[in-house]
DNA sequence: GGGCAATAAATTCACTTGCATATTCTGCTG
DNA sequence: CAGCAGAATATGCAAGTGAATTTATTGCCC
């Protein structure tokens, strides 16, 4: 099997790699947590962010996203109580978005999961 | 911004450089080719094939892709003509899948938008 | 040979995604 | 300050996806 072209060889590695790990996270987080792999990186972005407090705007440039996908991803979030809306009062068009406690303690035990798998299949 | 965990940052390098180039490939595969990044690693794998032509029970197995969503890319090219299918006389289960004159063009075609966006992207 | 677990592929279903659009609000510009 | 381009979200829609199921067929064991 020769490899004509290296940078497909590359392409497809990064591919093969990225498909194994991503489809594990997501299996363990959606077991374990009832968490996408999308819904558990905006709760960790927000996590990240001072004061676990963010626009949706600030978001999105993270998250690998749309701005449509994020949007949805944040009212799951809120649907199961892991996150608030909040008004922005300086610009009435922004949302901020937070973490409640539950958020906080989910994204805790999630991020054990995310540790182990990707101790097992990125290690 | 401190670096709690290389592995969390190995996933997240290859997180982001995958969704670039993914989106990338998609993007112009789509907008040149009619292609889905899918179709085409389903056609890409048929060529490679002896002959051009593999059951889809086969081509499962390195496609990153589920065996319903295999079938039904198998069908999106079957209906554009770019590929085939014949019963299996061995085995009447089974689907064989040849690429089509024009399959095998649009696949040469489609290789060098690849070549191009990797090039670019990935380079 | 008849029955039955296992296999190949197609299909149903629920869900996520991106694009395009609608909605609401801001900040200029005249 | 009226009007209007542009920004921040939300939503309608079409499409793709995986898990589960269905359908057809095979191969084995009695």
């Amino acid at each position: 099997m020769k490899t004509e072209e290296p940078l497909i060889e590359s392409w497809r590695n990064l591919l093969s790699q990225y498909s194994r790990v991503a489809h594990e996270l997501d299996r363990a987080l959606q077991a374990e947590h009832c968490l996408t792999m999308s819904d558990f990186e905006v709760l960790d972005r927000l996590i990240a962010a001072d004061g676990c407090k963010a626009r949706i705007h600030d978001l999105v440039g993270d998250l690998h996203l749309s701005q449509s996908a994020s949007s949805r991803a944040v009212a799951r979030l809120e649907k199961c109580g892991l996150v608030e809306r909040a008004m922005c009062d300086t610009d009435r068009r922004g949302v901020f978005v937070t973490a409640t406690d539950r958020g906080r303690d989910l994204h805790d035990a999630a991020r054990q999961t995310q540790l182990a798998v990707l101790q097992k299949h990125l290690a």
